[in-house]
DNA sequence: ACCTGAACACCGTTCAAGT
DNA sequence: ACCTGAACACCGTTCAAGT
């Protein structure tokens, strides 16, 4: 015979899985401002207190968050084109970030990128790769994907709060290449010379350019196109 | 003879324009997470409190401060072609919110623009005017311009939060035309049927599509030329 | 092992009181 | 007209204390 109670969710024990779920869920429905650990804990019945022992802090909670929108998006769809499939993955993902809009500022406000969040980049250059994209073109090509022309370059991996020395570098770029294959094999490419790190090697200036030229040269394209039609 | 004092600033009156000034050095110094009322105050030798007879609340000091920003983007060069007068427009913008990488995370938490950010599109608006783009085009190359294609558009115009009547609707899409002639025209375009308004009638998805195609077939573009030089 | 109450060092903002 | 001190309702987080 159950105990019936009006509680939220009252005897299931709380877990980072539960807590990271409550938190989604309540910065869909109020907005990521009104989210703090209090009125999470609220949401849960439980003290904010509690919290802490599932949960290292509330960067914790905002990393764990992307990731559970990040799982949303669609795996890429397989026995397609390279095209159709970036596209699809493009959509997918596009709706998952309409579901829960805090999360572009969200993801703003990382510094590191999560393990799902590698792999989900991981998997989009796989196939671009698979399509017969060049390293060097791969490369722009994500770069031209994240990026916002009104004046700002998405860095995917920002190395100015990068405190590693050399050898702990070549060490993390050698077991992230055994995690994330696409990424490990650009990132080496990238940067061979000496001082290589993932993420330097990269031209930001050149890769916002190169973005920039390809939609200006595709929109006057069109436009002549539409001028040829008339 | 003035009387000399190691205090930050210790005579100048306090006004809009000095505590916006000083927020935006804090914010580029110490990170936009540190920024805080009390803070800033401390930095301007005075207490918190003082800063409301200046500036309404703490959202009109980020309003402010992303205006400091877009005031430091070049105006459109004169006498170029379209391409490369929107070309360096993008560059500049680039190199203000480079020099203030707290804006594009403080942009995405404003909910309106502010008048300082509507001329800047309404110029950048009117280069693809000039340079002989149908409003059609350059709506979607507005939109194109500022999309991350990594699954998010940002909505110029986010219509979700709009209390207005449609005759009110009607008369700040007039005066808003006045203001900024290129806006005005390309609203009116976009939205003359009869529950019209400004914003609505963008189909936001087609807009995504439309840049993701655009750089998709740019880049399928490339590829074939690397694979052809080879 | 998990939850709590009290406490600490912070927030943004209001308001009556000072000059 | 401008600045202040005290106060209010909030934060995130620690820690000793409870079960």
């Amino acid at each position: 015979m159950a105990i019936q109670q009006n509680e939220p969710s009252p005897r299931i024990p709380l877990s980072r899985e539960r807590v990271l779920r409550a938190a989604v869920a309540l910065a869909d429905e109020r907005g990521i401002d009104e989210l703090s650990m209090r009125k999470l804990g609220q949401q849960l019945g439980v003290e904010a207190m509690s919290l802490y022992n599932h949960v290292a802090n509330k960067e914790d909670v905002l990393d764990g968050m992307v990731d559970f929108v990040v799982g949303e998006i669609d795996p890429p769809p397989t026995g397609t084109d390279w095209k159709t499939a970036v596209r699809e993955r493009a959509l997918s993902a596009r709706r998952a970030l309409l579901r829960h809009p805090w999360t572009s500022r969200v993801l703003e406000s990382r510094t590191t990128p999560t393990p799902m969040v590698l792999e989900y980049f991981d998997s989009m250059i796989g196939l671009f790769r698979a399509g017969g994209f060049s390293i060097d073109l791969t490369h722009h090509a994500m770069h031209a994907m994240g990026s916002r022309l009104f004046g700002f370059t998405q860095e995917l991996f920002d190395d100015s709060n990068n405190d590693l020395d050399p050898e702990a570098e070549a060490l993390m770029l050698q077991t992230m290449a055994t995690h994330y294959p696409y990424l490990g094999e650009m990132a080496l490419a990238i940067s061979h010379d000496e001082n290589s790190v993932v993420g330097q090697g990269c031209d930001d200036q050149f890769e916002f350019e190169f973005a920039l030229d390809l939609l200006l040269d595709g929109l006057e394209r069109l436009r002549d196109r539409a001028r040829i039609s008339q």
